[in-house]
DNA sequence: CTGAAAGCGCTAACAA
DNA sequence: TTGTTAGCGCTTTCAG
């Protein structure tokens, strides 16, 4: 038979108090005699009282953030994911999870609802919706709590808190890696002019190019999209139009599993015949053979550090937390060999 | 400056009706005559109204249901987490993440304080921690709807709407068509004695073995876990200990890329001189090369079935849904040749 | 230190 | 068809 919850009022009855005082008690708040507190904590027990979150989140700010995300990658979505919650279950915040398509305008009605609806009290937003500016000062408008993970140096402005990703230097010394190996005819693949994560990898690459007194060979500049698939059609178109090249820039990991898989279709030896890195560091960047030699983007690591950040915004509205830039780091495998 | 957000008395303010008048409006309830109706409309319409979700809720059931698992594989969580997201958004249902340790005492707690204080009114619960009664039954008793996804022919007990998924014919399928191909020593990599999965995929695996006249080898069958780095241990493991095999059903994809891996770095060809299959369908088994063959399983839809059933559940407690059950399919690729 | 009263924004029950 | 009155379970005054 349905038995009904007990509220704070069956406990402070029960224990004889007011329930003022049994409040007090479930919110640790001072002033409250260790007489009180022990009677309350037994009868709490006793009762397995929980208190009601809905109740409680009308008169305070909402305890919970969401993720919002448009990413085909399940890695980079679950890393993230995971990232958040570890900080969100330290601080007592519940994960409300929100995929969308930031092609669609519906993604500003989404998210000033899930705001204005009182849903969450903040939200992290990862690329490219964390691009929009417009998007960031429309949820800013509305009292929200915004923290924005973005490809750059540094934050491209002050509007909230930023994480930024420093794509450009690691696009660079990974290129630095292959000339380093001998490579000189280096392809890039999986250029996107929209994509800023594409573009700060692509401006590394040529950065390398240049310091070491190379031109970027435009024909070995292949536009597609961070997926497998595109992954392997760009190799083919590749390799059709160009027999020179000897190592290939995937802008992620999977543009690279997908170039590994196009080479082997063609009988290419890698790293023999072909050397590919990689980006991302996903898991499965060691589970091809060879293993994807490839930058490491700690993403659980950027993703638990806007929660962090955005939590201690809500928290704390005073201090504004400061904004905070991650560097990558190589990892070498075995799918690159000098020349 | 800090604009309060409009409450539904200043809509009934400004709209001159009675605030019920407006309640009725926002939440399409009859009797409402249309005069009010369209003024109060276009009264929220200019302010921006959007109804407290908070407030509502603490005279309704939650509009929030949780999704419970335990599981390293970023393929099935994120595609379970797809499917269930695609039927929340249609009810308009959020979703609260729960990622778990299901070894740990915790989750227990965890799960009924959720539900206590109200913060979601259902949880769908994966393997493991679905196939535990007495989990189930503490969540029942907390007035809390439950939907659990099992490995099985058929549902283990009533004691609610339950998803079953047959691993065992599919198992046996998979390993016939290994027999079909004329493999007569087949391995089993990632026998697990605690997993429901495992155990039916096994299962399956010596049916057919049994139906063709041949004995379950006892060296063939290597315990793992669900992991590439299991896969490749228990590659080598096995191929230490024999060398007649000449396939190995690998218990799901991810130990199949492992053994495909360790095959390679072996110097084996795939599938000339060994033929692997995995299970599950995940994304990358078309991307390792060659492709698996593999059991096709419908994480999406599996889970996109389970959320509406919690949701009928939820909005129509008196109609129980039915359990629902998944036959699997076969996915041929390249990883298997005849012998 | 403790408690009574008010009220968060909304829906349910009951009148009108 | 509409409005009034309660009251959800809790926190926040503010007065003891």
């Amino acid at each position: 038979m349905a038995v009904k919850k007990p509220t704070i009022k069956d406990v402070a009855r029960l224990a004889g108090v007011s329930f003022k005082s049994v409040s007090r008690v479930v919110n640790n708040e001072a002033w409250v005699s260790d007489e009180v507190r022990t009677k309350v904590q037994a009868v709490i027990e006793q009762l397995n009282y929980q208190p009601n979150r809905t109740a409680r989140l009308m008169r305070t700010a909402p305890f919970s953030l969401a993720f919002v995300y448009d990413n085909p990658n399940s890695h980079y979505v679950i890393e993230m994911q995971n990232g958040i919650l570890t900080e969100c279950r330290e601080k007592g915040f519940e994960l409300v999870i929100h995929p969308t398509d930031s092609a669609s305008d519906q993604v500003r009605h989404e998210l000033t609802s899930m705001i204005g609806t009182n849903l969450v009290g903040g939200v992290i937003l990862t690329p490219p919706l964390s691009e929009s500016t417009t998007l960031v000062q429309q949820l800013l408008e509305q009292q929200a709590k915004v923290v924005r993970i973005v490809s750059g140096a540094e934050p491209p402005d002050e509007l909230c808190p930023t994480i930024y990703v420093d794509d450009e230097a690691a696009g660079q010394a990974i290129t630095e890696h292959l000339l380093d190996q001998g490579h000189r005819h280096i392809a890039f693949l999986g250029y996107h002019k929209d994509h800023k994560s594409s573009l700060g990898r692509y401006r590394g690459y040529c950065a390398a190019l240049h310091h070491a007194g190379f031109a970027v060979e435009d024909e070995l500049v292949i536009s597609g999209h961070f997926t497998f698939d595109s992954g392997v059609q760009m190799t083919e178109q590749l390799l059709q139009q160009s027999n020179k090249v000897t190592a290939l820039f995937g802008c992620n990991d999977e543009i690279a599993a997908g170039a590994l898989y196009a080479a082997r279709k063609r009988q290419l030896a890698v790293p023999e015949d072909l050397s590919i890195v990689g980006f991302e560091n996903s898991p499965f960047s060691r589970q091809t053979w060879p293993g994807l030699t490839t930058v490491h983007q700690p993403n659980a690591e950027i993703a638990a550090r806007a929660a962090a950040m955005l939590i201690s915004l809500m928290l704390e509205p005073e201090q504004t937390p400061k904004h905070c830039g991650f560097k990558l780091q190589l990892v070498l495998r075995d799918s690159v060999s000098p020349i």
